[in-house]
DNA sequence: CTGTTAGCGCGTTCAA
DNA sequence: TTGAACGCGCTAACAG
């Protein structure tokens, strides 16, 4: 059962290849109604379905776009994809997925295994901040749109979250609540801009409103370190503002372990991906980042730069509060 | 910067394309130690990555694999992305992701879009139990793997949890804490192999065990029903079954705004995708399916069918039970 | 409106 | 051990 080919359809209809490639790239004032209705008769009896790679030889464009993204496992991710989907969907793209795997060794091997495939524009959740560790993509002339984090200096347009103003917003509700001090946790592997730029939101609060404000980094979601730092000021009213989903809910893992009761004893909040406040009891107040309207936006601007040399930009999309019953 | 072709790295090295060609392939035994050596300074220096459309032309393989899965909203799909990748990495083969979004229009293309793409192989998670929609894709004689999922008449290989088992051993755990009755939750728009086989691993054991065994169909999450269900029988120790990790979390929602007490008032267990059994109080008893390894194993499966061709057959991936505190 | 011709980058006979 | 020449399936001048 051999692939059918362009010239296939071409002696069947009785035409030269060259007519069923104008029909096929749409140049249809160039072809004769008539024979225009055959080819496509032709082509849906056949079942003929153009060889995409023979087509990026020729053009220039694979109709191919690559993602990398951070850490596969996570609904972050998934959303993601399912927002850049919707939009190559419409533009009839394909999407080649890699998994960094929070590893830079397997993402300079992505991106350099995207680049062989000729993919018209690369989507990229980096690993690194700086910017030097991709200079040999910048020296490619590929299209690059950032998502979810940016590196330093600029080079690329990015699509992220209201990483700072989310952040701010939640740590005024915090203030509102008379909350005396935050506890800000966050992973000690994770340098982003993104999370620097959640801090900075809390920070701003807290100094207007003359809040505590620590930074707890951990590792392998190990929460040892609470405790201590809880128990050096009993009498405050604290709260927990966890930088993303796991760790929100390790904090409240670690809590529950713990015996202390939300939110008598301690407020907590955070960054939540996978919509667990909702469940939860009592509700716990989260930001959702909206991946999925994160990924269309990344998408759409990475179709406006392959077309029409649009110029750098970073887009913020805005992030959900929820405000339930945590603190 | 133009990219980098063979054709310029033969120059540099002074000798033809074949050469270099025959290098890249790993033909040695065909060239001398010195030149070899020598082109392998010049690619290295000029960073030439060969073309993946050229190469795929000539040869047979595109070194892609296909992967169309239902929901892509979901961590279920990102461990298996993850699992995937895992190996596909080791075989130096990129992944075409497409999202069928539960719509069979949207598979159907997705189904061609890789097939044009020419594809090694495809790992689906079928929406339809039909074999027959997937007629086109048997004829053209593509390596396909069916995930998570069959369909029936069998006629591809495939991957899935250990459904039917799973589900027995956890209601084998629900009849040990005397329960008299099981609502079976699903959805209604779901008819798959999958979701069949886990109703007959509670069946199995309720007739063993005289155990009352509803099937509570719901659309849309919407689980009014339920009440009525519940109050029709109300001396009769119940536990709820929730066949997805979607619906485990509406019916811990319903239950938590009905003011029901778990485990007093009425037991809750079922399937979990996003390890949520272990965070919610009381721990809630769960089946995690493994998707990630089950990933893996579907993609060494293919990776076989491709290299040696490898007769039918159809795994199962242990899934692992989690007894906490839900019923 | 249509066909002829010449590659795109690479792999592969067939000769040398 | 190496190279010349052809072709994979398709697109894009350039003629007609």
């Amino acid at each position: 059962m051999d692939k059918v080919t362009i010239m296939d359809v071409a002696n069947e209809v009785g035409v030269s290849k060259t007519t069923i490639s104008r029909y096929l790239n749409g140049h249809f004032d160039r072809i004769n109604a008539h024979t225009r209705e055959k080819i496509k008769q032709a082509i849906d009896e056949m079942g003929y379905v153009p060889n995409q790679q023979a087509r990026t030889l020729k053009a220039k464009h694979s109709h191919l776009i690559g993602l990398v993204v951070a850490d596969m496992a996570n609904l972050y991710s998934s959303f993601l994809i399912r927002g850049i989907q919707n939009v190559l969907r419409e533009h009839d793209y394909s999407l080649l997925i890699v998994d960094s795997a929070n590893s830079l060794t397997n993402e300079k091997k992505a991106l350099t295994q995207l680049m062989a495939s000729n993919v018209d524009g690369i989507i990229l959740q980096p690993l690194s901040v700086n910017s030097q560790d991709y200079q040999f993509l910048v020296e490619s002339n590929t299209n690059v749109v950032l998502v979810d984090r940016q590196t330093r200096p600029t080079v690329w347009s990015s699509v992220t979250a209201d990483n700072f103003s989310a952040s701010r917003e939640m740590a005024l509700a915090l203030a509102k609540q008379k909350y005396q001090r935050i506890i800000f946790i966050s992973l000690a592997s994770d340098s982003s801009t993104t999370h620097a730029l959640r801090y900075e939101g809390l920070q701003k609060v807290a100094q207007q409103k003359s809040i505590l404000l620590d930074a707890l980094e951990v590792t392998d979601n190990d929460l040892t370190d609470l405790d201590r730092l809880l128990k050096a000021t009993p009498h405050t009213k604290t709260a927990l503002f966890a930088v993303n989903g796991q760790l929100l809910i390790a904090c409240l893992q670690w809590l529950q372990e713990h015996h202390y009761v939300i939110p008598n004893d301690i407020g907590i909040t955070g960054y939540d991906d996978s919509e667990l406040g909702a469940v939860l009891s009592p509700g716990i107040s989260t930001i959702d980042q909206n991946p999925q309207e994160i990924g269309q936006a990344t998408a759409r601007l990475l179709f406006e730069y392959i077309g029409g040399k649009r110029g750098h930009e970073d887009a913020e999309v805005a992030s959900k509060l929820t405000l339930r019953h945590s603190f």
